[in-house]
DNA sequence: ATTGTCATATGACAGTGTGTCATATCGTTA
DNA sequence: TAACGATATGACACACTGTCATATGACAAT
């Protein structure tokens, strides 16, 4: 995370910055990101850089951070409006945050950002740190009426993790795409995501006949 | 992967090699592993190193791979013995992983190759290759008459990759018990393991009164 | 206005490691 | 013995990183 005289810096400034590295990293993979590049487009000198950051993967870091916030706003918003139904606001919230990783704007960044996006320690320190910070509070937020495990806070933070982990995974699969080669990479995503929820919602071993196809 | 002409080197050379890979990436994370340093182990000319591999990656994955390849025969051994019941043979799978990662020769390696094996284009090429090679297979031993879900290929590789994810996921807490702190941290990560097993199986979502805790 | 102190800014530079390439060596076939 | 393709080798050009000595600014005390 930036240092504090990073956060002291004038807006103007910082929003510079930010973008100079929002750029680079939309260009390349952060391990191939220079930050001889993201000076010069920002018109900083190097040495203010490690002023501000830590080293790149920190600054990756903040961006990443940024929009992990919005979308955790989204989540605490969409718990709300669907009264707490915890399998009816993940598939919205899957949705929003792949929209936005689509976007124009963001797409280049992401596409280059997300396979390693877990990597460095700062990364993984923040990420951690945020979840820790917050997964306290949002637990009321769901009706536990309907579900078949006790959301004790320990079942939350593993519950959370394997939501994300499902996410991850079916975002890989759109960003990969072009390996594979699937028609419509969007809506393979959506769909891949929906049956492993579908899997987690009523398991896979069943007595009934088939749930899925 | 490797070059052919790695490959055609005299079993000798090709040990040395990979014992240097192996200890350097036991000393730091491949991001800050150094070729230099490899090649010094090994006692072979810089020059060298770039005619058998692309970079140190490169290696990387192909020591990764090898771990890979052992697991994937275990997991055809067990499902054999437990007559291709999959909730049976899964658990086992994934103590023989842990178990291996633990032992006093790898921990060091795994601690390091862990967090970002799956980064670099080389390995995800690897992994994803080995995988359209060998899932054919082996979907044939498992019995299906206890699933509620119908194993078509397609099923079966995302089954796969749900599995892989759980496994990375519980794995990852393990090595990462310094951080929390757990007392525990092998027995913790088999327990988590299992409690995502059993959701996964059974679904969270259920009529019937709780049935983990 | 002057001085002192702390925080921040700056860019030259030492240090490190990477990947390449021209050249040397090897092994096989004619 | 020559000739050819494959492989080996290590010096080197290039790129980038993080640091550090020095400069500048901002502000408080006198």
């Amino acid at each position: 995370m930036p240092k504090q005289t990073f956060l002291n810096l004038p807006q103007e400034k910082q929003r510079r910055l930010l973008k100079a590295g929002f750029e680079e990293f939309s260009r390349v993979p952060a391990i191939d990101a220079s930050i001889s590049n993201i000076i010069k487009l920002a018109e900083i000198p190097r040495g203010s850089f490690y002023q501000y950051f830590e080293d790149k993967y920190d600054l990756q870091a903040y961006l990443v951070m940024q929009f992990s916030q919005e979308w955790y706003r989204t989540w605490r918003q969409l718990l709300q409006e669907h009264q707490g139904d915890f399998f009816a606001a993940v598939p919205l919230l899957f949705k929003d945050i792949l929209d936005m990783m689509r976007d124009e704007k963001n797409h280049a960044f992401w596409k280059n950002t997300f396979f390693q996006f877990r990597n460095s320690k700062e990364m993984r320190k923040a990420l951690h740190q945020q979840r820790r910070s917050k997964h306290g509070d949002d637990r009321e937020l769901i009706n536990q009426q309907k579900l078949r495990i006790k959301l004790t806070e320990h079942n939350y933070v593993l519950l959370n993790r394997q939501i994300t982990t499902m996410m991850i995974q079916s975002i890989s699969m759109y960003f990969m795409a072009d390996r594979f080669n699937v028609d419509d990479p969007y809506q393979e995503a959506i769909q891949n995501f929906n049956t492993l929820l579908n899997w987690l919602q009523f398991g896979i071993q069943g007595k009934g006949g088939n749930a899925d196809d």
